[in-house]
RNA sequence: GGGGGCGUGGUGUAGUGGUUCAACAUGCGGCCCUGUCAAGGCCGAGACCGCGGGUUCGAAUCCCGUCGCUCCCGCCA
């Protein structure tokens, strides 16, 4: 028999129906048996007179709790079930696949939760909450909106090499890996391959994919593999129509969102979703150490030309008490603060022509305009240290015509931080990897 | 890499020097209950209080070390 959701039986009424789902609670009384099953569309009630059929009610009595069953029964309307107002009567039952041990904590409290660490290493189990898995739904939709945005912007889905032959940046962050005869790396970043794509004329390109840092990190938003969602855009005049398209791309995939999960998103994550309105707010780097001044925020003196998290938290808040806004750029960092790569503003001497993006005082992205003339491009990898044999293929890129370009690098698991206002990484992603933390 | 915090039955917590300090909740097992509904009632099993050392007449409780986790900073998405 054809399975039916849970959510369709309203229209099964008086029916015989099959579901399919796990044993959410057992209420074992004296003549009457009582499960409530839960499939990915929700709950329902299920009842079993246990002198209709004995054996059944004996098989019923043994069934742990989150057992996987295949159900049969009649749906019948009944005013006096809270779930719902319906609930089916049972006709038959299969164990699909029980659950035989005791489980090692309470999935469905959300009150008293385990340790982060403790359901980190039941993850499977962990992710049967509902919020687990609404987390998962919104992250499929809102990939699907920005890739909607960017083929309808005529962008084209690159998956460029995870393994590399020769570190691409600064080489400090990579993990190194065995490979044949030779050492290979991990890639911590698409930065050359998307740029290879503005040297093959492309002009346009996107790729969501694995990034990975060897960055020995214990904080609430850092990880040592995640998923990057990286863009380049060639003909570019400035850094500012990078900006200009990543905040319509980034409203697009509100819009989407909302559009699906606003309901969920509210009762679930208490969040009352909006798409952010463009432009969003812009603030150089400059007058942000300005206002932060103003508003009586210090930084460290060594981070006279950057930002701490806390003054990007300060940042972000400003904007959002005084424009409502969640998103704020900030731009024109200082040379010694970004890769060499990066263009340097044609009047202002030591300034590049980059942006971060910050959302409610996270750092989620950060972008620029690429310097894309060859000899400039030498001179800035040397005025950072570095050698310039081991970049010489990148170097070529742009030796034999190609554009102006730009783009950002966009942290997926970040966003969903911000969107859903979760406040652990850990809990914004499928599976975590850490320094100390490789499995499951 | 630097700094802070935490570590008590399966899980979440209480207890911060001594006779009730090993408790409460939940989960688990058993029994009871003609329809429950995050059910309820009764009974039961389950922790030598992360590990090692020290102080003390006496340590879950204080000190040192160690391991694990966590948060912040550095760095970044």
């Amino acid at each position: 028999m054809e399975r039916t959701l849970i959510k369709d039986l309203n229209q099964h009424i008086n029916e015989q129906v099959t579901i399919q789902g796990w044993l959410h609670t057992l209420r074992d009384q004296k003549s009457m048996q009582f499960l409530i099953i839960r499939d990915r569309t929700g709950l329902v009630q299920v009842a079993h007179f246990k002198k209709g059929n004995l054996e059944l009610a004996e098989l019923i009595s043994t069934l742990g709790t989150e057992s996987a069953l295949t159900l049969t029964g009649k749906v019948v309307e009944n005013e006096i079930v809270k779930l719902g107002g319906l609930e089916i009567q049972l006709e038959d039952l299969h164990v699909e696949g029980a659950a035989d041990v005791p489980l090692p904590f309470e999935p469905f409290g959300e009150e008293n939760l385990p340790d982060q660490d403790f359901r980190l290493d039941w993850r499977y189990l962990d992710l049967r909450r509902d919020i687990n898995r609404m987390i998962f739904e919104i992250q499929s939709t809102a990939e699907q909106g920005m890739r909607e945005f960017w083929l309808e912007n005529d962008f084209i889905e690159i998956h460029s090499p995870k393994i590399m032959g020769a570190p691409s940046e600064s080489g400090a962050e990579l993990f190194s890996l065995p490979y044949f005869e030779r050492t290979a790396y991990l890639a911590q970043s698409p930065q050359f391959y998307k740029q290879m794509a503005m040297a093959a004329g492309f002009e346009r390109v996107f790729e969501i994919g694995p990034v990975f840092r060897a960055d020995p990190s214990f904080t609430s938003r850092h990880m040592t593999e995640f998923t990057g969602v990286d863009m380049e855009m060639s003909w570019i005049e400035t850094h500012d129509d990078v900006m200009d398209l990543m905040e319509r791309w980034l409203a697009y995939t509100y819009e989407k969102v909302i559009e699906k999960h606003e309901e969920a998103i509210e009762s679930i994550f208490s969040v009352k979703l909006e798409a952010p309105k463009t432009p969003f707010p812009r603030i150089t780097m400059a007058d942000a150490h300005q206002l932060l001044d103003e508003i009586g925020y210090e930084l460290p003196p060594d981070k006279k030309f950057d930002l701490d998290p806390g003054a990007e938290r300060a940042i972000g808040a400003y904007f959002k008490e005084q424009q409502g806004h969640d998103y704020v750029f900030v731009t024109e960092w200082p040379f010694e603060a970004r890769p060499f790569y990066h263009m340097l503003h044609p009047e202002k001497k030591g300034i590049t022509l980059s942006f971060d993006l910050l959302g409610k005082g996270l750092e989620v992205a950060t972008g620029a305009q690429r310097e894309h003339r060859y000899d400039i491009l030498q001179t800035q990898a040397l005025a950072k240290g570095l050698t310039l044999e081991p970049i010489q293929n990148y170097l070529n890129y742009f030796r034999y015509g190609t554009p102006p370009h730009g783009g950002f690098g966009f942290g997926l698991s970040r966003f969903l931080m911000i969107l859903l206002d979760l406040s652990n990484i850990r809990e914004a992603v499928y599976l975590f990897r850490g320094p100390t933390r490789l499995t499951p």
